[in-house]
RNA sequence: CGCGGGGUGGAGCAGUUGGUAGCUCGUCGGGCUCAUAACCCGAAGGUCACAAGUUCGAGUCUUGUCCCCGCUACCA
């Protein structure tokens, strides 16, 4: 007996929003076929997963709401773990990262590390927002821009001009939480030094993984790699968190990104105690696999920071494989939690009782493996209707029927084999190879069209052969006929089950059979002649056009009242004197022409006639408008404004527009057409 | 801007080291009737994002361009 292990990871869920379909397809659904499949292999196998509860959004969360960041991750925590637990994901635990556990094990980590001296210690200034009394991060720091004088720019990026800022650039810092202006306060971090580990790094992936990471993965990393790598801060200063383990570390956590990936270690600790397991066996074995199932955003830590901290510690495995997907849309927009634009799993277990495969199916069958996919009712309905309905569901019943008319329920006899019969064993014995050579690869999508394929087998096999006709005449060719058509239905249910749980249970149930593993599968004596089997039941039900209806209509709601809860009209302005406005020259211009900047993603090169002259005015408005649809339109013109360069071409102006609530620009226009230069006042 | 991934018949995907473009669903026609109007057979439908190049020959290699997504707050 080998001691090999697997040990499994799923992403940790963000515990300030449920989880959604985009989260399921991406990491959830095909880690736990994975498992599924190795588990009925008869590996041994740790699958853990847990709430990922730190991080500056908790704490803001939470600030907003009046409650304490424990409460938040309290309420989610709850929420996904029931979810995942009603939807089959079978992890072997689901832990959190403000367990016990997880402070002692992420402190001890940390601590090995700094005794080690792995880290570098580095003293910076930041600001500090002294009215909430924390150091902002730069994402939280508002100001305007130094290149383009653009009012609402972030710490790092300017969003008006895309260039990539540092915080201290800021002209007329404030704080994003307060509305304070910020003071610059020294503070003391600790770094991995991750340009330490370049050379390692090159050797593990570039020239390790080549072949066997999948190319999203493998050309991040080697991006990545080949770009540079950078010390990267492991500390933040927040109070939400895993205390930093060292003096003169008052009021400093571990950054979450640090914290996070030991939650795996410390979610195999609490399953390994609570089974009286050795977790080390499933961290620090030779023969152990780690396996990191994500989404793509995630690659960079998986792939290289949190191996680069294992290695750094020592005494780790690293992972042997990082299959991340690329993200899933739903109905042709991306998923938002703050959106609200999503199929929340906990909400479609409650609506959709009874359903849980049919979204395991559709969501593997739309898996974006190598690139974003969509997610829509519409085809979700057809996945059921047409394939697990049709052709799986039909199948079982087809050869379930049959016998019951024909044999009592009983499964009959083999008799002579015929060719076609003979054809139909060997093919149906080929399958659990090639269901897991696509396991293997992490080819989820292809390895369920394989075991669908088995079901088609089925129907073409009942379709050639016409048992129907043939009771008539030969009972004992049908004795034969059924009696295979039997055995691939046993056959499904094995292979089945990675990806159908619930239903392929339900398989068993019909067939009154037990579990059987996957080491059984593919041979064409599971069910004995005699054997008893139980009333047909239908494995899938149609689902007709008002569901699908329903669903959609929902979306469509909960958008629009996401809509009407977001809107916040902005804060008055402080009070102006008539001459202050009448400073302002507006007046209404017409587009002569109009071209998208080059090199830009925003900005229209405008030609407008204002009446009094013919001016280039840059817009940032390309991700609105066409420079068709521009030409020709009345606009508002602020003319008087100072010219400004951006992008090498001289302003003369500013076109006026108003932002609807979702994000889109519309112009200020006369209702009815005016002369070119018509003063507004 | 840069870097990474993707762009293949109506939809979703395969296409390994370059050699007549495949699969599932949908559509159309036929067959069958055991089956949840399900199943089986056949057909139509693609200038493989665009352009140039290497080659006897390119979806597959090279270069350039365009579009989508990520790297960039929430977030898989």
């Amino acid at each position: 007996m080998s001691d090999k292990k697997y040990t499994i990871t799923a992403a940790l869920p963000y515990a300030n929003g449920p989880v959604h379909v985009g989260h399921l397809a991406g990491v959830y659904v095909p880690a736990d076929i994975y498992v599924r499949y190795l588990r009925s292999k008869g590996e041994d196998v740790a699958f853990v997963c847990g709430s990922d509860e730190h991080g500056v959004p908790i704490t803001i969360r939470a600030k907003k709401e009046g409650v304490t960041p424990q409460e938040i991750v309290d309420k989610y925590h709850g929420i996904i773990k029931k979810s995942f637990a009603d939807f089959g994901i079978s992890f072997d635990i689901y832990s959190r990262t403000s367990s016990t556990t997880q402070h002692q094990t992420a402190s001890e980590f940390f601590k090995k590390l700094y005794d080690d001296g792995a880290f570098e210690e580095k003293e910076t200034e930041q600001f500090y927002d002294e009215k909430n009394q924390q150091f902002l991060a730069d994402r939280y720091i508002v100001g305007t821009c130094p290149r383009c004088s653009f009012d609402g720019a972030y710490g790092d990026q300017c969003e008006s001009c895309g260039s990539t800022l540092s915080s201290t650039e800021l002209i007329n810092p404030t704080s994003a939480l307060s509305g304070e202006k910020p003071v610059m306060r020294n503070t003391k971090h600790w770094y991995l030094p991750l340009d330490k580990y370049e050379n390692w790094l090159k050797e593990w992936i570039v020239d390790g993984h080549k072949n066997d990471w999948k190319t999203n993965v493998y050309g991040q990393c080697k991006s990545w790699i080949d770009q540079g790598l950078q010390a990267r801060a492991v500390t933040r200063d927040l109070d939400w968190g895993v205390p930093v383990p060292v003096e003169g570390a008052e009021g400093k956590v571990l950054y979450v990104w640090f914290d996070a990936p030991i939650g795996y270690i410390s979610a195999t600790k609490d399953w390994a105690a609570e089974k009286g397991k050795n977790w080390e066996d499933y961290w620090k074995g030779e023969n152990t696999e780690l396996v990191h199932f994500i989404g793509k955003d995630n690659i960079v830590f998986h792939c290289i920071i949190f191996p680069t901290m294992l290695k750094a510690e020592g005494s780790y495995v690293l992972p042997q494989n990082v299959p991340a997907n690329e993200f899933l849309n739903l109905e042709g927009d991306k998923i938002s939690t703050s959106r609200n634009w999503a199929v929340w799993l906990h909400e479609y277990l409650e609506e959709l009782p009874g359903k849980e495969d049919v979204l395991r199916y559709t969501l593997c069958a739309n898996a974006p493996e190598t690139k974003d996919n969509d997610f829509t009712w519409k085809d979700f309905q057809a996945r059921n209707n047409n394939e697990l309905v049709a052709i799986l569901g039909n199948f079982i019943n087809r050869a379930v029927v049959l016998t019951h008319k024909y044999f009592e329920e009983k499964v009959p006899e083999r008799n002579t084999l015929e060719a076609i019969d003979e054809e139909v064993i060997q093919k149906m014995n080929e399958f659990p190879q090639l269901i897991a050579a696509s396991l293997d690869k992490y080819r989820f999508r292809e390895a369920m069209g394989v075991f669908m394929d088995l079901a088609r087998l089925g129907n073409k096999y009942l379709a050639d052969t016409e048992p129907w006709k043939l009771i008539k005449e030969d009972e004992q060719r049908v004795a034969t006929i059924l009696n295979i058509s039997l055995q691939i239905a046993a056959n499904l249910a094995i292979v089945g089950e990675p990806f159908l749980p619930f239903s392929m249970k339900k398989l068993e149930g019909i067939l009154n059979t037990t579990s059987r593993k996957w080491n059984e599968a593919g041979k064409a004596d599971l069910l004995d002649s005699g054997h008893q089997l139980n009333k047909a039941t239908l494995l899938f039900e149609k689902i007709e056009d008002e569901m699908v209806a329903t669903q959609v209509q929902k979306l469509e709601n909960t958008k629009k009242q996401n809509e009407m809860e977001n809107k916040e009209v902005a804060p008055l302005k402080p009070e102006i004197t008539f001459d202050d406005f009448m400073k302002m020259d507006i007046r209404i211009g017409k587009v002569l022409e109009a071209e998208k900047m080059k090199k830009s993603k925003k900005l229209l090169k405008l030609i407008i006639d204002t009446g009094i002259d013919t001016r280039t005015v840059l817009s940032g408005i390309a991700e609105h408008f066409t420079p068709e649809e521009v030409v020709g339109q009345q606009v508002s013109v602020l003319v008087n404004l100072a010219p400004r360069k951006m992008m090498g071409i001289e302003s003369q102006g500013m076109v006026l527009m108003a932002e609807d609530n979702d994000g889109s620009l519309k112009f200020i226009q006369p209702g009815d057409e005016v002369v070119p230069g018509a003063l507004v006042s």
